[in-house]
DNA sequence: TCCTTTATGCAGTGATCGATGCATAAATCG
DNA sequence: CGATTTATGCATCGATCACTGCATAAAGGA
């Protein structure tokens, strides 16, 4: 239900190109190998040589094809989501309730940040990645959206909860959503310091398990001390 | 027992040099000055440039001072740790119960990641830094301890409120701790993506919001799937 | 005062960073 | 076959990286 997988490999002929000197390599391919090594090691962390040495392509190819390191992080971080992005959103998609879909989540995401089917690096490239604060703004803005774009999937479909009459009305989904999303991104950071996949599951676990306090009466049912 | 913070300012003196020519700055202020840095940049977005002029010293004074770039790191932690380690876990400590104290922990945890009584900056220094995974393999065993250092406190916790009926004998301790020390993780990813002290502490709130739940049941009030 | 010790400022070390210039190779088009 | 267009390999660019050598300054001990 969650390979949407499939879509990573198969690229035959990306772009055919009419005139000129045909590309030697697969482009596809080089993307996929820069993807995991900024997965793994961040953008800073990565240098050129690191790239090109990883992709199997020397400097002028790489400059080539994708203009600059800025902007094949870019689009490392665009393939990185297409490509992957099933693995953790599909049964949250079809989840019946809005506490199936968020236990979904949770569980998917443990299972993709701790290398999933195939041996996957741990933890996740969107929370993790740094993209230094100075300079790369774009880059920067760009791994916010990509953060922000988790965190709105789930309040839409919290959100839809109420409308199927899944959720009390007074159910306040924003924080239910940054709840969930703030989970996930813990998660992140356990699996890259080694948690094991079990330990992330008990974390959803325990993370719904007071599903019915929380969407019953969130705010009443605890008393707020700050 | 707590408020070893008193020894983040205060040092007139760090050790009374018998000879030659007295250092021109204070040592203390310098680190303090750096720690910040890292605490903002991280460890690889943090030049030697960058800190002499944070720092107000030149770059001959900062080696001779620190010895290199990952032992004035290694000194920007442990000075972190010792200054700031009160703001999360003073009221912790003091807390009745484990549920209280996990609930301080988060929320204390909160308003230190949201820049504190003065102006911190945001997120969390132990659990955002990155220390590339290639080479500095020491300075990411430190990071890597810091962050189990917080979890230990947690266990320990939880297994004394055992030892206080305060906890059911079935509770299991060790995902309870995972379990807070995930959140408070995300927490400071939610922190340096600009999220307001306000919705960190819905976090906080709703974290907590099932542990009758979590430490009463947890393995039969919950279905696992996985 | 002279010697030793420590600290500082300036200039510069080799290494590596991201990115390019140039000559050449390989394709299509005429 | 040229002519054009695109891709690649090699050498290299200037900038910056963490770090140091050297001369000098400022202290204590004799």
């Amino acid at each position: 239900m969650q390979n949407d997988v499939s879509t990573c490999s198969g690229h035959s002929e990306p772009t055919p190109r009419s005139r000129g000197r045909p590309r030697e390599f697969d482009a596809q391919a080089a993307l996929a190998a820069a993807t995991r090594l900024f997965w793994i090691k961040g953008y800073e962390a990565t240098s050129i040589a690191d790239l090109t040495e990883a992709m199997g392509i020397g400097t002028k190819s790489l400059y080539a094809a994708f203009g600059s390191k800025d902007e094949l992080y870019a689009e490392a971080l665009k393939y990185y989501y297409t490509t992957y992005e099933g693995l953790v959103w599909t049964r949250f998609r079809a989840a019946p309730t809005a506490r199936d879909a968020a236990l979904a989540f949770l569980q998917d995401s443990a299972i993709a940040m701790t290398g999933g089917d195939c041996n996957l690096p741990h933890g996740c490239m969107a929370t993790l990645a740094t993209v230094g604060s100075e300079g790369h703004s774009e880059l920067s803005e760009l791994m916010r959206a990509t953060r922000a774009g988790g965190f709105d999937l789930l309040k839409a479909r919290f959100d839809r909860a109420k409308s199927d009459g899944d959720l009390m009305a007074a159910a306040d989904t924003t924080n239910l959503a940054r709840f969930v999303q703030t989970v996930q991104s813990g998660m992140a950071i356990r699996a890259r310091d080694g948690a094991d996949r079990d330990e992330l599951h008990a974390v959803a676990e325990i993370a719904l398990s007071g599903w019915d306090n929380i969407t019953g009466n969130i705010d009443h049912g605890m008393q707020s001390k700050a």
